[in-house]
DNA sequence: GGATGTGAAGTAGTTCACAGCC
DNA sequence: GGCTGTGAACTACTTCACATCC
């Protein structure tokens, strides 16, 4: 019976989890029960070391000799993650990219729950979108955990704001602008597409592109260059 | 007239300086002509210290006592990013998310120049998006520089394997899937809502969340929780 | 005076190397 | 024998503190 001990996540650790805990359902779903750091490395594209030095972080989950059981992997993720617990989560901005993420099948996360979708356009609200009704965010605003912001950049630090006094405590921001001044505890995270082609830019003019020996960095992920072993 | 050298800048750095020259874009068009570190932090969620030194990294920019000056400062982040430069970008995946990030206002950034848009799907090819037609991933591929996956996860390395085959160096991979023994020098990025929502829950559950003192790190950016001066 | 640029110090994360356990 | 877990070394990035220059 591993002990439990939540300990402190370094932010890339975390940040890989749901990386290691996708790659264990999928080989769960292929009747794969046991894999070691080695291929789980290789197929997260992370270095082995890093893999185990992530897991140990979530007590001792592994066994000595054999590697992980992948079920005992899967579920330890899920509780590390909060992914028992429940999170209503909102919506607003139900543009084209709005209605695309809230309509992607890899959205909800376990725990995740769709309480609502805003906007402010009167051709929008009213309108259905993944079987809910579009609110006005003007007036009703549905308490939510988590809110994921897809207005244009203008709007997204009133909004930002506005979600914040109703009660939540977590961002996920699609809107090309960094919110400031949000209270202490208020977790926010960006998605932010034209930066990642700006970066991409960079590396094929500089070093990294064609001959470049290229060590690329994304959301923690080094892209290792696997020999094609395999 | 300030020397020319690139040097090596580190990936945080490169992350951010989109960030710095977006809102160098915003002070001009509000006819702001200079503006300092300490300001730029502020703006940017980022400590002035550290926007120093990644300006400093583009070569002396600035001026001791005054500080940058913002027409200087988005021409040398245009150079050194490699907006100079023209870039063939295709996409792959015409979905709801292929469509609604091909119809984004900020996706094509200087320099990139949409060339191609793909899928499998017979009822997709040849129908109109953004007033390009689609074509048969199958069958046509014309080469480019980057290329946008926004397929299914399980199509996703063929495809990049594709791509790349065909002469791409820069993939910005938007399905849930690592991509893996793409060869060196490939320049990958990955855009994962799943996963930053997961990184979300994780931070309502443990510290980070409601009472939690949190420096939460998102494309190399501090939250500073700025004490809501100005 | 005032803000940049940068050596030096500090902190965070990764990788090495191997002891420990199955 | 084999693979995990982890102290120790290393590397990367940030922050401090201040000399430098306008």
């Amino acid at each position: 019976m591993p002990s439990l001990r939540p300990k402190q996540l370094s932010e890339p650790t975390v940040s890989r989890l749901p990386v290691y805990q996708r790659i264990g359902r999928e080989l769960e779903r292929r009747g794969i029960q046991h894999i070691d750091s080695a291929d789980l490395g290789q197929l997260s594209g992370v270095a082995a070391t890093t893999v185990r030095r992530d897991l140990a972080g979530l007590g001792s989950i592994g066994t000595r000799g054999a590697g992980y059981i992948v079920s005992v992997l899967i579920d330890r993720i899920d509780e590390v993650l909060g992914q028992r617990n429940h999170y209503d989560v909102i919506v607003v901005g139900m543009g084209n990219l709005g209605r695309a993420i809230v309509n992607s099948s890899n959205f909800l996360i376990a725990g995740a729950q769709l309480s609502g979708l805003y906007d402010v356009d009167p051709l929008v609200i009213g309108t259905d979108v993944a079987g809910m009704t579009v609110q006005d965010f003007a007036t009703d605003l549905v308490p939510a955990t988590m809110a994921v912001i897809c207005t244009p950049a203008a709007a997204a630090q009133a909004v930002a704001e506005r979600v914040v006094a109703a009660g939540t405590h977590a961002i996920l921001n699609f809107a090309p602008q960094v919110l400031t001044g949000l209270p202490a505890g208020t977790a926010i995270r960006y998605v932010d597409f034209s930066i990642e082609l700006q970066i991409l830019a960079y590396h094929l003019t500089n070093g990294t592109g064609p001959l470049g020996g290229g060590l690329l960095r994304t959301l923690g992920l080094t892209t290792p260059v696997g020999p094609t072993t395999t």
